[in-house]
DNA sequence: CAGATTTTTTTGGTAAATGTAAGATAATCA
DNA sequence: TGATTATCTTACATTTACCAAAAAAATCTG
């Protein structure tokens, strides 16, 4: 079936409040914080897609998915991060400046396109930000990552994704010279605040937020 | 300014109809034909885009392009030209495939994104149909080409670019070996139905019907 | 040049996607 | 458990883009 545009943000939202516990009921609200529109809208879109059969919907519980619905926004999330590869890898942007053009770019519709592009990019498995590119059929591999705020101290670590992916928090990694496969080794929790002291790359030692530390993701080396 | 993707469509019909003669008014009727659309909507469109200053608008009269109107159509054909350049040069499409999947991807809005596509592709100044692509300014460079069906008997020629990017015809195209760069000579010109007798890389002879004879364009070799 | 024809515009109406305001339902707390 | 609060839905309104039918203007033609 074919969405419409508004349509597809939708069911994407949904899928990333889901966060891969796809049981779990997204609401009304979530979604609307999330796309910034009004949740009367919103229950009435989700009137919509649940006539579409790609959520199942309960009045007063949350959505979730249907199969047909889970595919549709993992292939969307499919050619986000296959575009946003594209734009790194060939055309030379930074990791900050790419999520908004692929915004755009993941509703062209042609499996031809997507299937030729992940090719061309030799079948990438991880966008710019670390995050795993579905498969064409729509598998997703899941790392194990820890976020860095909950990660053991001392321990070698090796930054493998980040979240939040505004411009705004990624120059702000740029400034500090972290990006994904740098290694981190925690060494101080503040409890006062929840920043963390972290060596950087077995060199530099800095401070850094609790928000900063909530959006980066790391594994052990 | 930022307009709609359906006003954007409007601009590049209005473009195509003024045909480079952008004094001469467009009708109404024949926006409504080009992208098949009722009278009553394109007259509804012409006071909006003439509002936004796009157009210049005089009721029962044709609609022209202002200039800011002429830059915003020309900005949608070179990134339409580019990413069919994309395609099939990169992506190893054939050329008549390309033509819908460009229809979506003209409508992406990152000037830095279409200058660095066009750095990509190394600065190309045709599209894989023979049509000039506009510079960073706007600029076009118009060749001199002549319609097969008005080219002079016995001259060698050469295939320049084909109008009408359908499948249908192009592959027609394919199956008669003629593509860009193509030698033809013009042998014969039939009164009965304006088909025209070729002979094709000096090899093979062929007859081509008038519809497909008008959508070839060529030079003198 | 006056009636016929064509073209264009206006009028009134629909569907999609949104919003505000208000009412309905569910959850929570005292 | 009843009242309060939070969440969700409904009702009604707006904007964009479209259409069919009627009206108006322009053009053609005998």
């Amino acid at each position: 079936m074919q969405l419409s545009l508004t349509e597809e943000d939708y069911l994407k939202a949904i899928f990333y409040l889901s966060d891969y516990d796809f049981e779990k009921g997204v609401s009304t609200n979530d979604i609307a914080k999330r796309i910034d529109i009004s949740a009367a809208s919103v229950s009435d879109m989700i009137k919509k897609l649940s006539q579409k059969k790609m959520i199942h919907y309960v009045k007063y519980q949350g959505v979730t998915l249907t199969d047909q619905g889970k595919q549709y926004a993992i292939d969307i999330i499919r050619k986000h991060r296959l575009w946003e590869t594209f734009l790194v890898d060939k055309l030379k942007f930074s990791w900050d400046e790419v999520h908004e053009i692929a915004e755009q770019l993941e509703h062209i519709q042609s499996r031809k396109l997507t299937e030729r592009l992940d090719a061309f990019l030799d079948f990438p498995t991880f966008d710019p930000h670390g995050d795993p590119i579905p498969n064409e059929k729509g598998e997703i591999i899941l790392q194990k990552r820890i976020n860095l705020k909950s990660s053991p101290l001392y321990t070698m670590l090796k930054v493998v994704a980040v979240h939040e992916n505004t411009p705004l928090f990624l120059k702000h990694l740029n400034k500090i010279q972290v990006s994904i496969g740098t290694h981190i080794r925690v060494l101080d929790k503040i409890a006062y605040d929840e920043s963390l002291e972290i060596e950087i790359d077995a060199q530099r030692i800095l401070m850094v937020s609790k928000e900063v530390a909530e959006n980066i993701f790391v594994s052990k080396v």
